[in-house]
DNA sequence: GAGTGGTCTAGACCACCCG
DNA sequence: GGGTGGTCTAGACCACTCG
């Protein structure tokens, strides 16, 4: 018998997911077992259908649970999700995968955008942008060549910013903007010579190149970004869903 | 007003859902505007407020809105972030993007399944799978050259299927599997000789790499396959949440 | 037929945000 | 203070799947 408290500030719905959660991490569930019914786990914490289904529709969507029709909800066998779906800064990157994160900075200035720029951040060509071009080195190793495009309307104040130690979204963030979401594409291209040389690799070595635009909640684009990766050194992963 | 019907055999989350989409892709809704409120959308349609909230959940889901904690509901700036993260056959990708796409099929065998294989499938070394090589062209050029395998006993009757018209996922789907989601990995890897010259291209070339898992809706590992696109001619569209 | 999840109702109280 | 979404209840009927 699960005991759930209405004093801690913790909607019902969440402790019935992490209860649930639990049971599956600890093996009280096992991958493939069938949950008790909603009936039955309503009757167990003590609160309404709709409660415990929302909690359980949490579980659904991180891949954990999955349901059949008419027959039930089951442990899903291996705990595979979305989370490679996240939008994660290097440092967090860093700190996931175990690596020494650094910084350094080549360019910091302001430009007039033109062409790919202009577009992928949704304003004028010629309306102003922050440029910060930097090298990211992972166990002091270069990795990623990275040329990033802020819109300068969005938070002037980014002029004097350290980008050595702190990324622009946390600027963008004291100006008021929730990061939401980044639609990136990837494509594999050969280095030329300043790039190669950044990276200390040889001209014509595979990079993976992606171009990055990242979205504020309500849709407007906050940043364009052109990272050119080491593929030797470098790979990515997502999930996809039918 | 909006009329819903009760005898269609559409839920009612769903029709609610659907004209709110028509409202914001006819421009009923302008980007950026606040919804009505949940209130007054349960008066218009004259359904519940966990109906309406339910059709809302969609759509927020997708991006098209976004809430404020107590302010409201609103409508996203721009509708273009679809959905990348779908997991599509090669031929719906041709559907969708408008380009004639053929396989020919280089191999087509039974093997014992050894080291990453073996790993990515969650199969004992040894255990059969078949493997199937494919080269996918489009518009007439080599884009792909791609390496599945299957375990044999998830689906025997394989051995006699046409790969140039029909993709392995539709036999498993006939063989009373659910294909859920993939996870895969990227990176940027130089062509050898063998994968060159079947793609036409140069020793050394830049490729996008790609290992992916296709998985069951509990979890069960159905295929892994190794994917070597020309950089030139193949981009990958992701999406990421913060 | 019995059990399951899918949908739906008509209320309620709350925390949050604004002017 | 008045409006918004966030949470929650205690019921209900349905479609689906199985034996």
């Amino acid at each position: 018998m699960a005991v759930l408290s209405k004093d801690n500030g913790v909607a019902l719905y969440a402790q019935v997911r992490e209860t649930l959660r639990n049971r599956i991490v600890n093996g009280s569930y096992q991958p493939g077992e069938r949950l008790p019914a909603e009936e039955a786990l309503t009757a167990e914490f003590g609160v309404s259908r709709m409660t415990v289904r929302q909690g359980i529709s949490d579980l659904l969507d991180e891949g954990l649970l999955y349901r059949k029709r008419g027959i039930g909800t089951f442990v899903a066998q291996r705990h595979v999700h979305r989370d490679h779906n996240r939008l994660t800064t290097f440092f967090d990157s860093a700190e996931s995968e175990s690596f020494e994160a650094r910084i350094a900075v080549l360019k910091q200035e302001v430009l007039l955008s033109r062409h790919l720029v202009a577009r992928s951040l949704n304003i004028l060509e010629g309306e102003p942008v922050f440029h910060i071009q930097t090298l990211r080195f992972a166990d002091g190793l270069p990795i990623t060549l990275h040329d990033e495009f802020i819109p300068y309307k969005l938070c002037p104040e980014m002029l004097d910013h350290d980008f050595t130690q702190v990324l622009s979204w946390e600027a963008l963030e004291r100006c008021g903007f929730r990061i939401k979401q980044a639609v990136q594409r990837v494509e594999a291209i050969a280095a030329d010579g300043q790039t190669a040389k950044l990276l200390e690799t040889e001209i014509g070595a595979p990079l993976l190149y992606k171009e990055r635009t990242v979205v504020a909640e309500d849709g407007t684009p906050l940043e364009f970004a052109l990272c050119y990766n080491r593929g030797d050194r470098y790979s990515l992963t997502t999930t996809l869903t039918r």
